[in-house]
Order: structure tokens, then sequence, then C-alpha cells
DNA sequence: GTGGTCTAGACCACG
DNA sequence: GTGGTCTAGACCACG
């Protein structure tokens, strides 16, 4: 799994991080069981300070993306249902988004088909 | 138009009163050439700090969704094509919501039917 | 609201503040929309890190105990319903006190009786 | 006795298996004098190491729930009275509940009726 | 002034 | 070896 970091985002990299696991699990690369690097070998491949993983990595756990099993270390968890929560970000997202498409003269047909694309282009890498 | 700031949330209330704007503008309830409050006036309405309005200001003129003259005020811009900058992050917004969705077992035909929604509940209320 | 930590203790600093919190809270010592010491003046009152008190406020606040505006910094918060898992610990939680109990000889009554004190207990300080 | 041991969870290991070696015997299913598989045997069944059976056979000793003799093995020690340390722990125990369910709304009686479900439900299952 | 983020470094608990 | 906890110290975002 290749991550990339930029360092001087206004996002913070613990989120930058957790995106890109979430899009490396969403594609397929990082399967259900399979484990994730150690915090601190983690760090250390990206350069990156070993809370700032751990942050991460304790985000994705609460947010059910990954597991820590006290034998087994860090590894992806089985996908689950989305919950109340994850439903209503989900749906604000969208329409922050869809807001600032229509503003930019986007169409509901191009936005459609640009969520559509954003969407299977995941599949395509699993 | 009415705006309505959590300020328990963990999103800086500046990007929640731009988001808002953006929503009453995508929703027609904004319509181009219409003057926006003064920063003044909008920052005692919500009750928040002038800096702030500002800063929301500030940024929706340099995205291009309303124009801040000197003798007009600040008006909601005439709908613009989206640029380059606009279309990267649309698209990279879009993939990490996607992913999160395809994570949590929401299918394809689910996601663009979410999109869909967000999009055209904008219209709703215009 | 007077805070004492015991530093030999096996269960952690940030534990430890979060259950005398909580405790305050019950007690009616401190009151809904009371606004806690920043983490900096709490770390500095107790004597113990900025990042510890952090963690500790961030539990809180994920549990729904305070929360943190933007404007006012951290309060306590409205009190509110227990949700499903709140209620599963709650129960496990008395279950393993109940069966240490039971090992100990100590009987249903007994049992009941120590619990409805330690509740009282806790209206009384109000 | 059906041990089963949640991987994930953030309590160790060796303190699940302590409470539901309690939970066992509180409830009758374990009786005072009968064996409990060797530290060997207990960790092959559970799928855990070695070493965590015996951290939590230690711990169940020093706190009188079992005995260890080199000749008889390990066993369900008879049912003792609580010492101090034990009954402070206790009503720690009891007013750290009773305040997390006092903030969540939860009443005197809800509470008590909670404690008391617990309690009886080790009956039944003995 | 407040919390949020990040780093560096250390020790410990768990298994 | 792994994650968990804690400290010290720094800079930044927000309001």
């Amino acid at each position: 799994m290749l991550i990339n970091i930029t360092f001087e985002s206004d996002v913070p990299i613990y989120l930058q991080l957790r995106e890109q696991i979430i899009v490396g699990i969403a594609s397929g690369e990082l399967q259900p069981g399979e484990p994730l690097p150690s915090v601190r070998r983690m760090a250390s491949d990206i350069g990156i300070n070993l809370h700032t993983v751990n942050k991460t990595y304790t985000i994705l756990k609460e947010e059910g993306f990954i597991t820590i099993d006290r034998r087994k270390g860090t590894e992806v968890a089985e996908h689950s249902k989305p919950n109340e929560n994850f439903s209503r970000n989900l749906e604000s997202g969208l329409t922050a988004l869809a807001a600032q498409a229509k503003c930019k003269q986007i169409s509901l047909e191009d936005f459609i088909s640009l969520a559509s694309d954003a969407f299977k282009n995941l599949t395509q890498k699993g």
C-alpha cells in the first residue's frame, strides 16, 4: 500500500492518511483480515511521527474500518453496514459537493457522472 | 437567508458559514447580483466574530462565488465555470466519499441515488 | 472542582480524571453549561501534561458528557439519554461487580444496598 | 466452562478471562473445590498465550477466588468474606457506574433495577 | 487565549 | 515486538 502525504496541505496528516487507507480498502487493495503495518513501521515508512499514525488508526478503528486485534495487531475489518451517524455525514458531504458543483454550472447529469466515475475508479484498482 | 451554526461542531465556523452560503446560492435562494449582508451585520445576526465572517467572505470571493466591491459591497457573483483546481477538489472529494460508502457496503446504485438526491434537494429549495 | 490523581495507580491518569469529572457532573457540582478549565489550566492545576487532559476531554466529548464550544471553550453538556452502547457497558460493568460480590458472599440485598448508596451519595454532594 | 474472548476488545485478555471465571464461580457453574483446567490446557483451548492464562490465575489466587496447589493443581476456592480492599474497590466501582448512569438520566430506581438484574442473572445461570 | 496538530523520546503493559 | 500512556515542547488555526 503506497501512502502519499502532502506536507504542505492544510488537511492534517492524520486525515490524509485516514482517507488513503479507506481508499485502499474500498479499492480492494487492502482486504478484510489483512494486517496493516504497525504504527512504528507505517510512521517510519512515511517519515512521520508514530503518534500521528496512532491517531489515524484510532479513528479508523472507531469508524469500524479496522480492528486492533490484541494478538495479531492491526488489520482491515470485515465490511460493515453504515450506522446513522455515517449516513448523515455522507449525505451532508454530498450536499456540500453538489452545492459547489451547481454554483459552477455543473448539471445534475454531469454531477452524477462524476460521482459514478469516482465510485467505479475504486473498483478498477481492486 | 437563514444561517445555522453549530458551535460544538468540529467544523470551523467560517467553513460552516461558507458552506451554507454556497448552498443558498446553489438552491437559488441567493440570486446572482443579490447583495449579501455586511460583515458587521452578518456577524451580529449570527452572534459570531467579525473576523470570522470576513474570513468566509474572502474565501468565497477567491473561489468566485461572490464579488466584493468597495462601492457596491458584497454580492453573489454570476455563476462561472469550474476551473482546473475546482474540478480536482470536486473529484477528490467525491472519491473520498465514494470510498467510505463502498467500505460500508453501499452499492454504486445507492451512492448515485444519494448523490442525485443531494443535488435535486438543492433545486427544490430554490 | 477538586481533582485527585493517584500517580501510583495502575488506572491511567486520563481515566482517573474522566471518572472524577463524571462524578462531579453527577453530583451536581458541575452544572450543564458550566465551563470546564482549559486543558492547559487543568493540566497545570493537577500537575500533569496538557495532552493527558486533552485525551480525557476528547473521550468525555465523544461520550456526550461535555461539549467543546468553539467560542466558549469546554463546558458540561446537557444531560442526555443513554445510547445502546452505553447501556451495554453499564450492564456488563454491573455484572462484573455483581459476580465479584456474589463470590464474596455478599447477598442480593446487600449488593442492592451498596449500589443504592453509591447512587444516593452522588445526590448528597449536589 | 465456556470462555469467550473478544480479541478486538480494549480490555486485556487476562482481565476478560478473569471476569468470565469469576462469573462462572458466581453463577455456580464452577463449584468450590472444582478443579480448573491447567494453564496449558486453558491456553490451547482458548487459543491464547500460556503467560496470559498464568497471569489470570495468579490474580485470581491473590484475590482469593482460586487456590493453586502444586499437587492438587488449580481449583475454585471456598467462598470467602470480602476484605477491606475488596470492599473499597467494589464501592468505587459502583460509584463510577452510578455517576455515569445519573449523568445519562437513569433514575435511582432504574439503576437499582439494573444492579438487581445483573445479580439475579448470575443465579439463573447456576 | 483556546484547542488542534505534530514531533521526539521514554517507559510500560500485553502476549 | 506491539500498542498504550505520558511527558516536554513547538507551531498553528480559530475566534
